[in-house]
DNA sequence: TGTACATCAGTGAACGCGCGTTCACTGATGTAC
DNA sequence: TGTACATCAGTGAACGCGCGTTCACTGATGTAC
């Protein structure tokens, strides 16, 4: 209930937008509030103002964020096999907020105003570059591929998600689509 | 202001719902009102509770129209690749309330109740069965090519429309994703 | 076939609620001298 | 280095608004006789 150090202030403005990016990546952009955000992240609501313009303007950073800590995710796979078999996996379609920000919010970013497009949309030009690179093959055609591939795994990813956790469609959307982009596509 | 023959309150109450299968398919679940669904469809938002016992019991309902009227439009393709042409193109991109479910809605219905996700799966496996008739190749294997085209088809036109339009991105998701199944997964 | 009455689809005002946002206030931090 | 004052991150009450849902009311339809 008093001011607080600059570098402090920082760490907690950091802390809503880490928050964000997991929460929205849950419950979507409309499914969480300003004062369940805050709350969530160890404030009251009245200070969210302080640090962004609005809502909207914190979905915008926070699709960056999730991107940024997708990528790390993405590091951290030895090859590009590898990575697929986490990006569709049970656990992956099980949390959603530690998971791909495509595959979470690409209908409400369809319909979202421009920031959240284009903080989207940079996202994905780095996810679909990383997956060129861990591609095989020839270069022409190489990208027209990952694109193609990138679109796959996020469809799998959402359409698993929106069916029925018992449903034998769910577990076969990953696995249909792991099979398939490892033995025609790379 | 008067009853209604039995006739007029059925064909009503289809209009609510063809009226929903559209508008849901634009702008989501959570952003059509109960007052702006029923004003579309020529009515006062109060008989709403009349036909549908909740929001959420017509959600269910309505994706189910969405998916039969979608099936409609999948008949009118000649073969397979016109079909991924049509449902990969600027126009299907540029038009949510006609075209397929999945791609419009399939981030919502994740987070939504069992009744709306029991009824997306169920247009989901037709439209996978459907795909996999019109795919050429050997019975071994061709379901689950099926499960991962249909995975990208999705994937492909929600991020189109996730991205700013104007994006080279944009168009590159819908060609690199059409050619990309044409040439390997056919 | 005609009459009397119950039904119920559609109307529009009203409800309680949660939302995004605003604002006066607080007191330790950061700055000027 | 010490003192006086301005700054501003965080608090919590309050705002106006639109939402899903409820309800008393209406009068033509459908039914019983």
């Amino acid at each position: 209930v008093a001011k607080i150090s600059r570098a402090q202030a920082e760490a907690n403005r950091a802390k809503v937008v880490e928050t964000a990016a997991g929460l929205f990546r849950e419950r979507g952009f409309e499914g969480v509030s300003v004062g369940e955000l805050m709350a969530a992240a160890g404030f009251t609501h009245g200070g969210f103002y302080n640090h962004f313009g609005s809502k909207e303007a914190l979905a915008a950073e926070a699709v960056g964020a999730a991107w940024a800590s997708m990528a790390a995710e993405r590091a951290r796979a030895a090859d590009f096999p590898q990575l697929l078999d986490a990006y569709l996996s049970r656990a992956a379609r099980g949390a959603p907020a530690k998971s791909c920000p495509a595959a979470a919010l690409a209908g409400e970013v369809a319909r979202g105003p421009e920031p959240v497009r284009v903080a989207f949309a940079d996202g994905l030009e780095a996810m679909i570059a990383e997956v060129e690179a861990g591609l095989g093959g020839e270069s022409p055609g190489r990208r027209e591929r990952a694109v193609a591939v990138v679109s796959a795994m996020v469809g799998a990813l959402m359409l698993s998600r929106a069916v029925p956790d018992e449903a034998p469609l769910a577990a076969e959307l990953l696995q249909a689509t792991r099979r398939t982009v490892k033995s025609t596509l790379l």
